[in-house]
DNA sequence: TTGAAAGCGCTAACAA
DNA sequence: TTGTTAGCGCTTTCAA
């Protein structure tokens, strides 16, 4: 690559007249330069179309990038996440960097650990497969921030989640208002260290209010192997069963989606013969116009909230914080309403 | 953050009692080492956990990082190309790192800047929506390939683009062949340097087709304006009209979608009173088991591609190459065949 | 307020 | 085959 001379803070010198160093504090706004030093060294900056080489920089100084590391590119709520963290990011004046993992221990470690080699500024974990441990030694060695991920005991690193334990309870209670009472609920397969994923607490909030509403006999859990769920396999087999409770309450609206598609398909009536109800509210369920209540947890805001509590992480705090954001449900036409018999 | 002591290169040699450069040798497996001392230093590596710090590397050699700049996460397409790039890539000893560029010219550039700050050994840029000359002078700096753009003629730059005229005819001809006459199109919004983008050589297919089989009059080219394409409301809208066409070819599967999902709720008779192709052949689809009959063009295929130019690009070619992949037709039901009248 | 100079961790001549 | 050493572009003491 022809790189001919490359622009650099020793070119932006020689052309404004000083040092190196005036050049590096005016670059960050280092405190002891003059103003006019300050709109000298600028104009040559603008003039040479300077821009300082980020590895270099990261050798002494921040790279102002933080890492954000995604286990699966494919769920539809990522999109909106990222977005949300971005926004937040950049306001603070930080770009983000997107690693994704393919819902893999290993290869999250591997990535982790190439953005600290990097040494980019933080981290953002959104839904990782790594334990709590794992985490607690990136925590250790850079600002790092979970989505999606509950360990409300950690202490080298913060989490912002959805409140999701109150969620769930929000759907089936909604369910249970419109009379419903066979209600079952669909989720993944909790292999390793469940309590720190967010299927494990909407699962609690099921059975919560399953019981308090004195529908312990009609609780009835299913679960999809995570990395190779055939969420239409399944469906097709599940919607055959003789058996079918009124209405199934499904862990995310990826796998909802898929179960109404799968029973229109056969020719099911909905919401009359099976009242469904999702998580997410996310926004392909809004596009598909499929009409699906959900319980809404705001991508924005989870993203928002966590480039926030990094970039005060980055900036010094050692304490930590574990939040968790509103959920609310959003009621379409996915749930039929019974008629006391 | 406690840092402690870091294990750098020096670390290593002291450990192992030999020089740093021998370190350096064994880490990026160069000439001139005895198998004794790589053993040594590797065992020491391994003992002391040493990761090289990428930054530091980025100064004098490469970072085996490609930055993949994408303009539209939300496209479902995307994370199966990502895939499809990662999987080469890392075949190739790269590690790939994203970067969002929310369809937005400035914003597409000062990422692509800054992957070119952080030394990134090369440049993936999917779908991009700036100028062939600005790509040009990224491609003059580092090793840059294009996905999803079309720019023949360029020298400093590759692209890899699935053949979407060809693509284009091979839908518009089967509804031809099914004895549709009155076929519409509908694609995004051409506000610049249309030939680049990849709708617009779908479009050219259209055309071509509807000309080939003496059907010139009923071409009808419906455009989306693309930042903030409302295409459920388009769709309620067109789907009202009185003369609608018999068939809609979509040019890409997100649209078909929703023009089908509209469809539907408005009580239309599917594919008996509209035969609608879309083209991506996107997982969503097949997940939604709508029944789309689409045009494929192997998402993973291009990403293998897109990656396998840019690594020989990085290892020396300096000549463009332009390489155009198969589509081929991927026939499900909702195209409905016309019984001669 | 300014600048000279010492590194940061690594690679790549070049010497030994 | 091995080691010495001069940078890469930047930040940051420390003197001037």
């Amino acid at each position: 690559m022809s790189k001919k001379t490359r622009v650099t803070i020793k070119t932006v010198a020689a052309d404004a007249g000083v040092s190196v160093s005036a050049v590096s504090k005016v670059l960050r706004n280092a405190y002891g330069v003059s103003e006019s030093l300050r709109e000298n060294v600028q104009a040559s900056i603008a003039k040479l179309g300077y821009r300082p080489n980020t590895a270099a920089r990261a050798m002494r100084g921040k790279t102002y990038t933080i890492g954000v590391l995604v286990s699966d590119l494919a769920n539809p709520f990522v999109p909106d996440l990222i977005y949300g963290i971005r926004e937040a990011a950049e306001g603070a004046g930080y770009r983000i960097m997107i690693g994704v993992g393919r819902a893999d221990r290993a290869n999250e470690l591997d990535l982790a650990n190439s953005m600290l080699d990097q040494q980019m500024d933080g981290l953002v974990l959104i839904g990782p497969h790594m334990s709590a441990d794992e985490i607690m030694r990136f925590g250790v060695q850079m600002p790092t921030t979970c989505v999606a991920y509950h360990a409300d005991e950690a202490t080298s690193f913060d989490t912002i989640n959805a409140d999701d334990v109150r969620g769930a309870r929000l759907a089936v209670d909604h369910l249970i208002a419109a009379g419903h009472q066979r209600i079952s609920m669909v989720t993944l397969d909790q292999f390793k260290s469940p309590e720190n994923h967010v299927y494990y607490h909407r699962e609690q909030g099921y059975r919560a209010s399953m019981s308090a509403a004195g529908l312990d006999q009609y609780i009835d859990v299913h679960h999809l192997s995570d990395p190779i769920r055939r969420t239409n396999d399944w469906a097709h087999k599940y919607l055959q069963s003789s058996d079918l409770p009124t209405a199934v309450f499904c862990w995310s609206d990826l796998d909802a989606i898929q179960l109404m598609s799968a029973a229109r398909q056969i020719g099911k009536d909905l919401p009359q013969e099976l009242s469904i109800v999702g998580f997410d509210n996310s926004s392909v369920g809004e596009l598909l116009q499929l009409g699906l209540t959900s319980v809404s947890q705001s991508a924005l805001d989870l993203g928002n909230v966590a480039a926030e509590t990094l970039v005060s992480r980055i900036n010094g705090r050692t304490s930590a914080v574990h939040t968790l954001l509103k959920t609310e449900l959003v009621a379409r036409t996915s749930v039929m309403t019974m008629t006391p018999s």
